[in-house]
DNA sequence: AGTTATCCCATTGACGCCCATATTATCCCA
DNA sequence: TGGGATAATATGGGCGTCAATGGGATAACT
């Protein structure tokens, strides 16, 4: 599977390693099967994870933006500023820098949450927390929810 | 039959494993007949599972919603991280962890229930309750039920 | 040198793979 | 049509492999 799906807690070490859960591994792409991207979330008190596929395709977004907006300025600072590339040793793990485990209120745990095309990582005690709100938002809107789901497309 | 019907019971051993029905195996596309995504349904107490192309065909709706909206966050999160890839064995069975059993109450036996296009996993005593409650719906609804029997199309 | 990152190897526990048995379904022939 | 033979499915359990984790040793960077 190319998506980053499921969720996984695991162990940050003393010295700040934590491994990237193997299937997440498997779902980045052949060539760069060890560099991941780290970047804070823009919404939540969470890291986001991204391929380098991924990266390029947001670039191509933004792109697509007016060149002289502030939008375009925005996300320019906003987002590629902050990236931090990230290398996988050779048993998937990789360093977790203090301020971005600061900035996530994470210790010497974290959940890794599958997005889709990205991943996030948070702290595990708000992990729970971040699925069950979106889950009641989303049944607030439950024609939306099955339409996805079934596939139907009808109004 | 590319559909997942009918419904079976069967037994969970002592390291957690459940035989998938033979004909629900038969139901999957070729090129993954040994790989089913397992779900928190969100509408019942039950597992709901999937085959990788109905996962595939999910993604792609939900990425034609908004990317940076929130509604699109909402499905990334509650779809994407808690879906559980699993593979079968050589036999057809798969693992049910403990976290989904709870989830849907299941203990040592488990009902497999077709759904068509998924099929769902719930305790066996609840599953007799389901089918009555669907049925009993559809009663209200017969004009709706004797079109879809008899292909009619009309409005 | 001191700090930080990467490599290498060890440990443990979970999971996948394999083979064996039991149970059920299907077929075939009397 | 019945009833046994045969195959397919469901279930049980041993064992090897791999993922996650820990930590010492080497390499890079300042």
């Amino acid at each position: 599977m190319e998506l980053f799906v499921s969720t996984f807690i695991n162990k940050i070490d003393k010295k700040g390693r934590v491994s990237l859960p193997s299937i997440f591994r498997a779902a980045l792409p052949k060539d760069h099967k060890n560099e991941i991207i780290l970047l804070k979330s823009l919404r939540n008190e969470a890291i986001e994870g991204l391929s380098v596929l991924r990266v390029n395709e947001i670039a191509t977004r933004i792109n697509n933006l007016d060149y002289f907006s502030d939008e375009h300025d925005d996300f320019t600072t906003s987002i590629f500023s902050e990236m931090l590339p990230t290398n996988l040793d050779k048993e998937g793990r990789f360093l977790l820098p203090e301020n971005l485990k600061d900035f996530a209120s994470i210790k010497n745990e974290v959940a890794f949450i599958g997005q889709g095309n990205f991943f996030q990582i948070v702290n595990p005690k708000k992990a729970l927390d971040l699925q069950k709100k979106s889950r009641d938002r989303l049944n607030l809107n439950k024609k939306t929810l099955s339409k996805i789901l079934s596939g139907r497309n009808e109004q």
